[in-house]
Order: C-alpha cells, then structure tokens, then sequence
DNA sequence: GTCATGCTTCGATGCTAGCCGAAGCATGAC
DNA sequence: GTCATGCTTCGGCTAGCATCGAAGCATGAC
C-alpha cells in the first residue's frame, strides 16, 4: 500500500452536502459570515461553526474577524479550481449566490465607510490598484505604495508630503459590507476620497452615507484605474 | 438553502482513503484488475469490489471485462483533472506505479496476443495511429480505417483487398496485458502484424510469444508511424 | 452596569459507511 | 466432469461523524 498524496482528506473536507453548500456560496470570492453560510447550506448555526472550523483547518477557507462577525472566504484560487472540477464532474452549473447587504442601489455603488470609499467604486478602487501593480500587499491586510503608485496617485494630486504624519497606518484593507470584498481604507482610503470629493468627481449626499459620482467623475476615475 | 450542482456526491467518491489510493494508481491511465487495486489500496478483495462499484456507479471510473478479470480505469481526462486540483491542494507528488505485468522485457517489449502484436510496440503502434487520424474509434472499441490511415496502410503493402472477408471485425482495440492500454486487433492487427514479419521488420522466436524485431525493423516501425 | 447578538463548545443521539469472513457465481485450465 | 482463480454478494460488527439542544464566551449597543 503506497501513500499517496491525502487526497482523501481534501475531498472529506467537499464530501458533506452542508460543507459544499458553503463553499459554492462563496464561489464569487466575497466573505459570508458563519450565520449566512448557515442559512446557504440549511443546518443549524452550531453545526455550521463545526464545519467551518473544519473547513478552515484543512486549508480551504480563510477567516477574517470583524468585530463580532467571522467572515469567511476560500483560501485561494486553488480552492476555486478544484470546485470547478468538480462541477465539471457533475455538469452542472453553479446556484444563485444569495442577495446581501443594503438594498438601496446608491449605497451599493458607493459609500462612505468611516472615512474612505466603500461599496463597488472602493472594491474596484482596491482591487484595480492591487492588479496594476501600485499596491504591495502582504496576507495580514497590510499595504504598501509601490513606485509606480505613488506616480500614479500624483495624476490626481496625491505626493506622499501631501499626506498626514499619524500612528494610523497608512494603508489598509476593510472588508466591504456589500461586496463582501476588500476596499481600500487606511490613510490612503481617506486621501483618495478627499481627493475625489475635491475633483468633484463625486459628492456626498447629505444625511446619507452615499457618495454621488457625476457622470464625468464616474468616467475619469475608471480612466485614472485605467 | 440552494441546490446546487451534487459536488458532495462526487467528492465522497473520492474522500474515501481506499478509493483514492485507487484512483491515484490509475493516474498513469493504465488499467488495473481489481485485485491489482485491492493491493495498492491495502483493503481485501470484498471491500475492494464495493468501493470498485461505487466508483463505476458514480461514473469515476470505467469497467472492461476480458476474461475473468475485470480491468478498471479513470472514466475519462476530468477524472484526473480532478484528481490533480486535489493534489495542488495537498501539494504532494504522485506515488510509485505499482509493478506489473510480464517479468522478460522482452515479453514487455512485444509479443503476440492471439494473432496480433501486444506489449509497447502493439500500444505504441495503435496509439500512434489513433493520434494521426488513421483510425477512428468510438468508445465501444469498434474501429474503423478512415481515407488516410488507408494511404498509410498502403505504404507497408496493405490495402482493402488484401484483407480476408470475414464476420470477424476489421478492427478492434484490445487490452494489454503488461501495457495496460490498449493495442490493436481484429482483422486489421493480424493483418498488420502479418506485413511486418513478411517485410522481415520482426520475426517470432520459436517456442515464446516473443516477437523480436530487427533494429532496422524497430526503426522503420517508427518512421512508418512518424 | 444590563441586554442583545454572533459565534463556539459540550454532550448525547442516531445514521451511515467501511470493513472483513464466509459463501456464491462466474470463467478458464485440465 | 474437477479444480483453481477472479470477483461479487451477504451478514454483522464497529467506528466515525453529522446533527441539534443547551450552555458558555465574546463583542457591541445602551
């Protein structure tokens, strides 16, 4: 009997109808909290935090702790590759991901979250940043400006002496509410912002966290992520 | 709760310690007995037969009865494309291939099966000519000789007229012993086989199965396959 | 401080499935 | 025909695990 690689384990880990539930709840890359993934996969919250925790230990999802929620996201694109060879297998195609977060449009778009750009312009905001090589990140959610982004924040105003002297980090990560992605917060997260609501590329709508882009604003920013 | 597509079901064929030492010795795309797997997975021949079962059920694996044997193999090429999206995620590399088949390398190198050519040479001729379009085959194994695998037959002095009429199918894929895969036979493997001890490629060797050819045969053998 | 919320741990229950021994059923050799 | 071999089916045992109720432990709101 040879030992092979433990295959065994990792499928174990996919075998249970709740625990694969839970995974393809999370095929679209957003973090779900324990209590939706309970209710994706129809057990209860007990049982859920069992699976998850095994799911965790095994190396399949990553947990992100955010005041009293625990959110939870698959570890990485091997995650996802394998959950496709398995709908492969069984030839059909993926659930309806469930409806989350605010339900009014405007706040989905964008929002202010504390201080910097939340909803889909600051995951877009993010991520394009990450793609395009201007941001450094490490897995703990920490960031840092490469060269090429601080050259880039330049084109809309932004110079590091531009930029306050704080203890707060200049640069983070913050998990969006609506996108269940990372947007970009930090000092950094700020100063875009401010920057933005200067350019009057967009503002904020009083008495409402939602930030409003003009047309003109919405066009030049995705120009500027290129 | 959403119903999504039934990769629990597929994983558990999998998540099972036995069928993935299976599975895994069949990576190479040979085909083994089930007391071949039986002994790769540590288990006894009953429990190997159920954990056999439930693999073909579930579509895993496919099942080629010849003789009282029974040969199994992966199912298709998303067989193994799962299997390896579960190894990246263990990150090990594939066991040792179990050893089989006829001891002489001679034996394992060719010989003759029934009327036709088996062992390396009988695979490689038949996979060769699978891969240049010279045959085309459905999945029950029936062969048929399309226009330019006749041109090729051509040049060792084969053509339609030189085969017997016969209720005996022309062409017919058949499983190797040492190989595991298949070679040729059926009218077409006696017949090539026939040409290429008449051009004196490759002789018999009294008194075994052994085919031995001459290194000018071996040589032409596989320019003729290019 | 109290209360509510989100989540985990503990304990008990019940189901499922892997496992093997023994017997049964084919196929092939003689 | 007899015998050997390869494989499957049956029966019963056991272990593991998913499940849920109840309690415990944090965090945040007030």
């Amino acid at each position: 009997m040879t030992e092979g690689p433990d295959i065994a384990r990792i499928a174990a880990l996919v075998a249970d109808p709740a625990r694969s539930a839970m995974l393809l709840a999370l095929m679209d890359g957003r973090a779900l909290t324990a209590t939706e993934l309970a209710l994706a996969a129809g057990i209860t919250r007990q049982t859920a935090s069992s699976h998850l925790a095994k799911l965790a230990d095994g190396g399949a999802l990553a947990v992100e702790a955010q005041g009293r929620h625990r959110y939870f996201r698959l570890a990485g694109p091997h995650v996802a590759a394998l959950l496709e060879a398995l709908m492969v297998f069984s030839g059909d195609a993926a659930p309806a991901p469930p409806r989350t977060g605010p339900g009014q449009p405007a706040l989905r778009k964008a929002r202010i979250c504390y201080d910097h750009l939340a909803g889909e312009m600051g995951v877009t905001l993010h991520e394009r940043m990450q793609a395009r090589g201007l941001l450094m990140g490490d897995l703990a959610g920490d960031l840092a400006v490469t060269a090429p982004g601080w050259a880039h924040l330049a084109e809309i105003g932004l110079t590091p002496v531009a930029l306050p002297r704080s203890n707060r980090p200049l640069c983070r990560t913050c998990l969006d509410w609506s996108m269940r992605r990372h947007h970009l917060a930090g000092l950094l997260g700020k100063a875009i912002l401010d920057r933005l609501l200067a350019l009057a590329w967009a503002r904020r709508l009083p008495g409402s966290r939602v930030i409003r882009f003009t047309p003109e604003g919405e066009r030049r920013f995705h120009a500027w992520l290129g």
